[in-house]
DNA sequence: TTGACAAGTGAACGGATGTTCACTAGAATT
DNA sequence: AATTCTAGTGAACATCCGTTCACTTGTCAA
């Protein structure tokens, strides 16, 4: 919509969106100067007057008294099609899959990160197998179902006992590889089943 | 949450969020002074001091340089558990974050892992300092002014450059430290800003 | 070459803005 | 009754900040 815009005005609004987001404010001119590398506000007043004719900001009287214009805001309630996906117990330990009554909670996941078939769900991860690039606590979210290729991340049963693990299939046998070395592979032949493929991970800080 | 909040200073922060709201930025001293009826400043300045002391709201020198604290800039119709987040650009490499106008995308987030202020945003991570723990391509959601602790992650810029590291503050300086041994901890006084804690972290496979 | 125009410099100006100081009135505390 | 605390007044002040004016520089068209 907005024709054309200047290389300098690109910066300027650029400048203010990222002052607005981190510090709640808009800059002063003279921040906005340092940050262009001017020495004089006559150029921020100029490129604003400029900015603001184009309706890209709005402006009244007063310090800081820029505020950008309504693509700024975000739409909190975009029908983006998001599915909820149950987190329903642990893996690498004891029995991984529990009952459906027994759903934890509830994850919010962009339909097109989802196969079609509705039956993916999360696992909180235990244990450091996967370590570093996956931590106790994480949480994978798995997809049933779906064919796994060679050397991705699989929730594999073996045994009563669940694990994530590196998928590699060769002749008539696969080999489990944990990304930590400190873990030896583990050779499967037919006493194991993959529960699904880890197609997503989420963590939580603190 | 908040201890106890005087009226005047319940009607101060209320006058904060709808001027925020409604113009974009926040009130001088005079204008909150009008809304409530004071003649003079002193006691506007007094009642900020109380609140940024309560954690209701934080402060920097200049004019309007009020920011409201995580609980109070939500719009009153805020029951949706989920937020979609914008995805706003990559780190570690280049400018950090693009323009509003630039939202390459939206993922879902459950809003009690967010702060109340709807300014988080999710960064695209480059390069490997964070490895293995986190990876290229790996997004992070990053919450800017909240509280940093000490050895929680940050993405900092540094001299136009956002990289994401642990923050580890000492007596007249910081040092940001990479997970990955390769990369030396770089030491900064005061040429560096912390744009916000990395809280969450998501990871999409293939 | 000339002229128009956009972009930036440098300095000065005046009003807006946060800060500070001294003081008052009422309420709570001792 | 004396003291302290809270909330606000009023004025003065230094500085922050947007505006304005005159001038320079580089580019492009006529």
């Amino acid at each position: 919509m907005p024709p054309e815009l200047n290389a300098r005005q690109q910066e300027i609004l650029d400048f203010l969106a990222q002052t607005i987001r981190e510090r709640g404010f808009p800059p002063t001119f003279r921040e906005i100067a340092e940050h262009c590398g001017f020495r004089s506000t006559q150029a921020v007043s100029r490129h604003l007057e400029a900015l603001e004719k184009m309706g890209c900001i709005h402006r009244e009287s007063g310090a800081r008294s820029i505020r950008l214009a309504s693509r700024l805001l975000e739409e909190p309630d975009s029908t983006e099609p998001v599915r909820m996906v149950p987190l329903v117990g642990e893996v690498a330990a004891g029995r991984p899959i529990l009952a459906v009554e027994d759903i934890e909670d509830r994850l919010p996941v962009r339909q097109d990160w989802l196969p079609v078939h509705e039956r993916s769900f999360f696992l909180r991860v235990r244990g450091d197998s996967m370590a570093e690039g996956i931590q106790a606590g994480d949480l994978v979210l798995v997809d049933p179902g779906v064919r796994v290729h060679r050397a991705e991340i699989v929730v594999a049963m073996i045994e009563d006992e669940a694990t994530v693990k590196r998928f590699y299939p060769e002749a008539d046998r696969v080999v489990l590889r944990s990304d930590n070395p400190t873990y030896a592979d583990i050779v499967v032949s037919r006493d194991f089943r993959v529960v699904g493929r880890v197609s997503a991970l989420i963590r939580k800080y603190r």
